[in-house]
Formats: C-alpha cells, structure tokens, sequence
DNA sequence: CTTCAAGGCCAG
DNA sequence: CTGGCCTTGAAG
C-alpha cells in the first residue's frame, strides 16, 4: 500500500489473458479455459480449424477456434490426465504438491520483488519508471512453458500416466544427508552457517543502483556468498587441518582439502536458496550429484575474475596450490585442466562477465532438469527458465549493445560442461588410487556418480 | 475445522 | 457451446 502504483504479479490466464481464478489441471488459468479444457476432453471432442491452425486466441475471441483454443491448452501445460475419467467430485488429485510449489515459487518471485522495489527507492531512484519499463517480462516464461510435451491432442491417453514415479533410492551414503540434518561431522571442519551468512547488503549495494535489475538477479547476487566469507572459514579450517603438513603429498592433501571446502560452501549455498528449497530432499540431492563438478569449476574461474586470483595457482585466497608439472598417473593432469581453465577465465576476461551474471549462471548449473530420475523435472524447467528470462533482461539492459550476450554466456556454459567432467575424471583416477579420503564430501559425489548406472 | 481444485448446473 | 457460479470431498 505504501506504493500506489504497486505492481500487481496478478496472473493473466497462459491461453486467453483472461483473469485466473485458480488451478485447474495443472496451472493457473481463467474459469472459461478451466471450462473448455473440461468439457473437451470429457466428450472426446474433435474440433478442426478452418484457417492454418494458428488461430491467435485472446479473450476476444475465444470462441472462434475451439481448435486452437485447445491446441493452446496444451501448449501452456494443461493436463488431460488432470480430467477425472470416473468424473469424481470433490477432493485432491496427485498435482496437489506442484501447485503448492508454484505457489511458493511465485511468493518468492513477489518477495523478490518488494525487496528489490525497496533497496530502488532508498537509493533515491524513481520508481514508476522501472515499473514502467515492464521488468518483468521475464516471468513470463512461468506461464509460456511447455510442462509436457504434447505434439497433437491425444485424447485417448486416459489411462493411468505413470509420469512421475517414485524411483527414489536411499541406498548410497548420504554426506550431504547427514549436512541435512546438521550433524555432519567429516574431515572438513567447517561452520556451515557463518559460510552462508547473507552477504551483508551494503557491500553489494553499488550492483543495486540499477533501476533496472531484475529482481532475481539481485536476490542472486545478494545470496552469492563471497571471498570474505569463504576465506574466513577457510583460514580457521587450515589452522585446524593443515598446519604441519607439509610433505610431499600435501600438495594434494590441500587440494582435496580445498574441493571439500568448496563442496560444502556448494551445497550450503543450493540450500539457503528459497528456490532450492521447494525440492523435496531427493531431488536436491539428485541436482547437486548430478552439477556438482561444473559448480566446483565454476567457483574456481569465478575466483579468478571477480578476485583476480593468480592464473597458475589454485583456490582460495592465501591458501592457493600450486600446481606440479610432474603428475604422471594415467588420466587427465591437474595440469592439463588448469590450462583449460584459464582458457575459460580468458573466455570471461574477454567478456567482461560481473558477479550478477557468475551469480545467476549458478542457478541455471543447478536446475538443470536433465539430471537423472528427477521427481518433479517440470518445476525445474520452470525454474531454469525463470532464471534464464532474468538473466537475459539482465544482459539485455546491462549491455544492450551487446544483444548476444546470454548466448555467449551460454557457450561459456557449454563448454564449462567438458572442463568439469575431465575434473570429476582426475578426481575419480585419484579416488580409484585411495587418494580421496573417506567419508568426504567429494567421496560422497564421486560414488553418486560412478555408483549410479 | 478450512482450503480449493475437481465436477455439475443452467441461463444466455 | 459458453462461462459464471455452485457443490463436493480429500488433504492439510
């Protein structure tokens, strides 16, 4: 209310742009659709266009094309195996979760925005132009996604759908479990709260200034945990663990040490995610077994950009590795990956890439819906979307003389992808020699991987 | 108990 | 056939 001309997150129907009025067989949609949807697939109808069946369908007219206005249905995500078959009245059906994630997944969106509306006008920026400026286009992508690939209307797929299945397994060790629950106890001894700590805001409050950061991206780079932090608790985990080693394998003793630190800031930071949180606990692990690697390359170059860290040497602020030459065993060498590191950090030299996008890029490594035997993969597309629509208006407001930018960000992730997959690679020759202690973080990643068929 | 997404009803 | 409003009933 302090804001007269709040903007309203009111959802527009994804068929017609017709007001919402609720869930209906799989998304928000307006009562006509929620209507036409029912009675078209509870009467097997068969409708055909008369034009080239790309009838645009508004609230207007509706009415026109029941073809496309169907064909839209699907297109948006509604569901056919939400119609009940037997017609039974009342009660809940299996998308009762979903729509209650949706709705959290909103909350924080609207959160993000109020937060993000406040920090503008403390710093003295008008508001009614960014409003006007219509930052939220990205959120579209929520009610344009495809949540089920659905090429013609089938309308004799009423059986049982099987789509979602409860595949999950609790049969590997579970280091990042017991991080769950907060008794962790490994080798790493670290202090997992004051790791993730929100970043205290004023120091990033310069990135703020721009009226027209998407909110998202700022909740992101709020939440990006930085060097300080990270040092901070590496200083204490080397006094603790390190000192007086110095022989000659300490030099790898360090680095899994320091992957092991880097891994638990990981998956502390995927966990004070609000968008993180919504997953059951399955699927979180699925996702950071499934990313961790790329995430580890990923903090490594970061480091580099946003820190300067020295090009030859690895890690964390003074508690950098260096590399030997020497590292014959069969496999990829650890000096093999640094060069191909650098050829990345050169890569975001050359595109000047700031903290905001390294911050939101995170995200899209983590919600990546091709990780295996996902429990719910729909609500991780969206959130890739939501995050690849932000970063996008990011890029595009930031650098719009650059209109490519995302794309260019996106072949750094292509090719993050192979780096981090050599890395696991070099981690799993030296794991396979005994060289990765037990009952680490890593340990744990490098079984879900290689355990997994 | 309340919620809210299913199905049902019926004037237009 | 459409779409606004009503009834139902499992889940929380």
């Amino acid at each position: 209310m302090e804001f007269g001309c709040e903007v309203d997150l009111e959802e527009l129907c994804p068929v017609c742009g017709d007001k919402v009025s609720g869930y209906h067989y799989g998304l928000l949609t307006c009562e006509s659709c929620k209507g036409f949807f029912k009675r078209t697939v509870q009467n097997n109808k068969i409708y055909a266009c008369v034009d080239k069946q790309q009838c645009r369908i508004d609230k207007a007219q509706r009415k026109r094309c029941p073809f496309c206005r169907f064909q839209k249905c699907l297109h948006v995500g509604m569901r056919i195996e939400a119609v009940r078959a037997d017609r039974m009245r009342g009660g809940r059906n299996k998308f009762g979760p979903t729509y209650k994630r949706d709705r959290a997944l909103k909350q924080q969106q609207r959160e993000a925005y109020i937060r993000a509306h406040r920090f503008r006008t403390e710093s003295g920026t008008p508001v009614a132009s960014w409003i006007q400026n219509g930052d939220f286009t990205f959120t579209e992508s929520l009610n344009t996604v495809t949540i089920q690939k659905l090429s013609t209307p089938s309308l004799q797929s009423f059986g049982p759908t099987g789509a979602i299945q409860n595949l999950c397994s609790s049969a590997s060790s579970w280091t990042i479990k017991s991080m769950y629950s907060n008794t962790y106890a490994g080798s790493a001894v670290v202090d997992a709260v004051t790791l993730m700590e929100p970043c205290d805001p004023c120091s990033k409050l310069r990135f703020t200034q721009d009226p027209r950061m998407p909110p998202l991206v700022m909740e992101f780079l709020l939440y990006d945990p930085d060097e300080l932090q990270l040092q901070r608790n590496t200083d204490v985990h080397f006094q603790q663990e390190l000192t007086g080693c110095c022989s000659y394998r300490s030099t790898f003793k360090q680095v899994y040490a320091m992957v092991d630190l880097l891994l638990h800031a990981i998956v502390e930071w995927a966990r004070m995610s609000a968008l993180f949180k919504q997953l059951q606990i399955s699927d979180q692990m699925k996702l950071l077994h499934h990313c961790w690697s790329e995430l580890l390359a990923l903090d490594i170059i970061s480091g580099q950009i946003l820190y300067d860290r020295q090009a030859s040497l690895l890690l964390i602020g003074d508690h950098e590795v260096e590399l030997p030459c020497t590292d014959h065993p069969p496999g990829p060498s650890l000096f093999d990956l640094s060069q191909r590191g650098q050829a990345l950090v050169e890569k975001l030299h050359i595109l000047k890439v700031d903290h905001q996008e390294l911050a939101s890029i995170k995200y899209l490594i983590l919600f990546n819906p091709a990780a295996k035997e996902l429990e719910d993969p729909g609500f991780i597309e969206k959130v890739k979307l939501q995050v690849g629509g932000a970063l996008l208006e990011y890029t595009r407001t930031a650098c719009p003389q650059l209109p490519n930018r995302l794309a260019h960000l996106l072949e750094f992730l292509s090719e993050l992808r192979p780096l981090s997959c050599l890395a696991e690679e070099y981690l799993y020759c030296r794991h396979l020699r005994g060289e990765v202690p037990c009952n680490s973080l890593l340990d744990e990643m490098l079984h879900a991987k290689h355990n997994c068929p």
